[in-house]
DNA sequence: AATGAATGAGGTTTCATTCAT
DNA sequence: CATGAATGAAACCTCATTCAT
């Protein structure tokens, strides 16, 4: 029970720390700010993180997992693939209409990779699974002949740089569906339908 | 002679600011390490900067202008509109993949749209100017029946946050040519080509 | 049995205590540290001793009464008052070369008497104590001529910030008891042996 | 000028530093109660010493040359050997006697050598000095027959640790000089008088 | 105009102490 | 009793800004 009880204190400072680094950066977003945040007092952060640099780590790697966890999922399979892969698009663009500012973090340590080497590599790695995980799906247009010929790869690649500038550049909230509408349609450009 | 000369410290400075500011964020980046840098004295940044947001916002001011003036450029006019739309995405993306850090500054100005109000304004304005310059071609395109009806506004604005999305993403160095060819390969698909 | 078992950890922590504060200082030496050393839990430490300073007092006194105890005891009565006085010596200082790091605590003490007051007086009044224990001795030495006239007060005194000043300055282990054998014979001319 | 100024802070900073570290140690003594002692803001300590350990370094090593000094001096030659060599004594002794709490210090450089290593290798270096120093002058007083065979090395050792132990033990102001000049009259037995 | 010493607010971190379990 | 999470005072240190030279 009293792990039960830390467990939701370190979430809550977990949180406090996504948010405030995702809207300040890392150095406007001070431990005063995240602890008074999360409700907790200044010195409980330092009892649930070893110092700064980890719960930013820690606040970059657990929305990274469920990022991670929505760009590998795909929609149902189906007959009509374009159906298919524009579901797809709708869900992992969802996400990210919802994820508020956390793609900034991402950009933080990309723009940062020697400080934080492994995180950087952890964001690396993903980017060839994604690819990975796409290929299957991409094929399959091709091969029914609704997408043209191009690398599987690059296709993943640009889409997910895609995904990236829109949630960068784009300063929506959740609610503005409508744009967001416009992106999905959007993306699916990136697959190179034949039209 | 003696403004000329103000006026290369005043450029050294900024360049350097430039410089810093992009790689190591605002909070990173300490008016010493960009005195160094420029080669100047510690105090003499202030003679020329008021403060530190200052030489900020000026940092990221003078190279959106260049910005500005490239994304604003097209390729010549010529009958083919494909190949027209082709030359002026490399005009476009080759600059950017020239300029190394510089978008991660306008990307921390976008975060933190109310500690820098102008220059975010100044931003906006440039994302429909840019809608603006490129729906002429986009529409010609259109009209020539080499592109598929796409509302232009949404055209020009998906493609900028590509390139966003594809400069802040992609940690390659200026050499590695190969990977911006295929970038701008497939920008072209966001444009809605018939095929 | 219950007091049987408290006291055990009590002598536990305070011997983590009188280790860690000679090999530290106090400062260095943090309540974690100690009950780390001593196998009990950090809270434990406050069960047994008030507070840090508490620990600290009990660090230093604890030790002083063997001190204490060992600088008072002499050798055997004898006939040759030379051979006594040596063999006191000896029982003497073969104590403060196993005694490693403690004699630094007493110093720290010293240095701080306002702070330690208490612990302060009572290293003052052992003081005259040794004088008064190594009285009958000098001058038994003297009356049998075979040491000069000295007041013997003095000649306590300066033995005892000998054997202070050697354990002090020393770095040894108790191992190399070459240096420690010469230290005592050297310890001897304190006495004012005629010669 | 400028410079002029700066020496005679740093200077006003490290004596500041040398009272406070040698009365309170390290961890006691701290940056703000220095600055303050010191007559300068808190920040300034920083423009001089990079610090808090090199502030404390410079602290050690700066009286301690004054220190060496003193303790390579000796009186000068004359016939009476006897008398040559209590005149060093006082004049040694006479130093420590007016050096206050210095002595703490070096005390606290050898209790931790592993963290101020070059310190107390500085320190180590002198004892071999002191005794080659003191060499000739005990050789001499063998010589002459006024005193007895010895190993001069382990005179200069014991003598050294002799007035180290004086110094940390003893509490006196240099007003007492009444028992300090009966410490003096004491070291000389160290040298091993013929009486 | 150019310099860099002086300043102190504000940041991160440590750690003695309290106290609920 | 034993435990260790919670707290916040206080330490060190950084750095934007001021200002005398």
């Amino acid at each position: 029970m009293a792990i039960q009880k830390s467990e939701e204190k370190r979430e809550k400072i977990l949180q406090a720390g996504i948010k405030l680094f995702s809207e300040n950066g890392y150095s406007k977003a001070t431990i005063k700010d995240i602890s008074k945040e999360a409700g907790v007092s200044f010195g409980t952060v330092f009892t649930y993180f070893e110092n700064k640099d980890t719960l930013f780590e820690a606040s970059v790697l657990e929305p990274l997992e469920d990022m991670k966890a929505v760009l590998l999922s795909q929609a149902e399979e189906q007959d009509d693939v374009a159906a298919q892969i524009k579901e797809t698009i709708k869900l992992h663009m969802t996400y990210f209409a919802q994820q508020g500012t956390y793609a900034r973090m991402v950009q933080y340590v990309i723009g940062q990779r020697d400080r934080f080497a492994d995180l950087f590599n952890e964001l690396n790695d993903f980017t060839e699974e994604f690819q990975e995980s796409l290929e299957p799906l991409i094929r399959k247009g091709q091969e029914q002949g609704v997408l043209i010929e191009l690398d599987p790869n690059n296709v993943a690649i640009t889409y997910l740089a895609y995904i990236n500038g829109v949630r960068l550049t784009t300063i929506d909230d959740i609610d503005q569906l409508p744009s967001w509408n416009m992106f999905m349609d959007h993306a699916y450009l990136l697959f190179g339908p034949k039209q």
